[in-house]
DNA sequence: CTTTGTGCAAAGCCTTTGCACTCGC
DNA sequence: GCGAGTGCAAAGGCTTTGCACAAAG
């Protein structure tokens, strides 16, 4: 169900692509693969300086950009300042926390069936579908209301 | 079909909101609602400049901001940089061109259908649907492809 | 008359880029 | 060894903000 390229798999893709294959970029691999929460370049820069202290954010939004022109990456631009990035290649899509601001896959059927109107020749080569409210902490009802 | 609020109107609910009503934000009212390219603010503010030469772009982004806070006026994050505005407060949905950026607006039947699965708890309040694809005047097999 | 809006300019955030050095291939 | 990758720092684009003056209600 959600697919996700191995730190393996990102490798070969990059070299396969002539692109060559660092340390730097390695840890990234690793750190996208068990990453969940759509993070920031920053907050991808912030993980990675913990195990790489040298780092640069430069290396860091050069690979990610690379790997969103191989595919290999989706960005989001769900409103709120950074850009944030998806390792999930699946066909999913995503709700935004209008509270707190996190984002999650969700995975939709009946999207292949919207039907835009009056579209005359537009090519539609990608659908994303966005549900925006609240998550379960920051529910009105719920105890702990974020901000 | 589109539901653009009128100068009046909106002069009427920033009154209402006992926010002031200035030649400016009338001119950026009468801006938006001629208006369905989506401009940016910069744009907006560039149009406004030719009518009243010494407007802000303080002003602009001021004036913006408080619509979309009364919801007059919809932000929309579809990449690129900056945000764009739509003053079309419909039920609608956007057409973004990859290639030249153009955003237009769109009817969809059945989004109401979608069925997010797994979001226990979550609080849907909107949901936005984004095409992405090339517009006619960028089709590869039209004779103008920008870019 | 008081409160808010405006203009100008400066600061802030996010992202990209030039340069010289290092390192993968 | 060659060319791409890296780190550092500076620049760039978009948006917000502090201040003092002007204007709306």
């Amino acid at each position: 169900m959600r697919s996700v390229r191995t730190p393996a798999e990102l490798t070969t893709a990059f070299r396969t692509a002539g692109l060559k294959v660092t340390p730097q970029r390695q840890l990234l691999f690793r750190l996208l693969h068990d990453n969940r929460a759509h993070p920031t370049a920053d907050a991808l820069f912030a993980t990675a300086s913990v195990d790489m202290p040298g780092i640069s954010l430069r290396t860091v939004y050069q690979t990610l950009n690379d790997l969103v022109a191989m595919g290999e990456l989706q960005a989001l631009s769900v409103g709120g300042g950074s850009t944030r990035f998806d390792p999930n290649t699946d066909d999913h899509h995503h709700l935004v926390c209008s509270s707190c601001g996190v984002v999650r896959d969700v995975y939709l059927d009946g999207v292949g069936g919207l039907r835009p109107q009056g579209i005359d020749g537009f090519d539609v080569t990608a659908t994303s579908v966005v549900f925006h409210g609240r998550c379960t902490s920051c529910h009105p009802s719920s105890s702990n209301p974020t901000k």
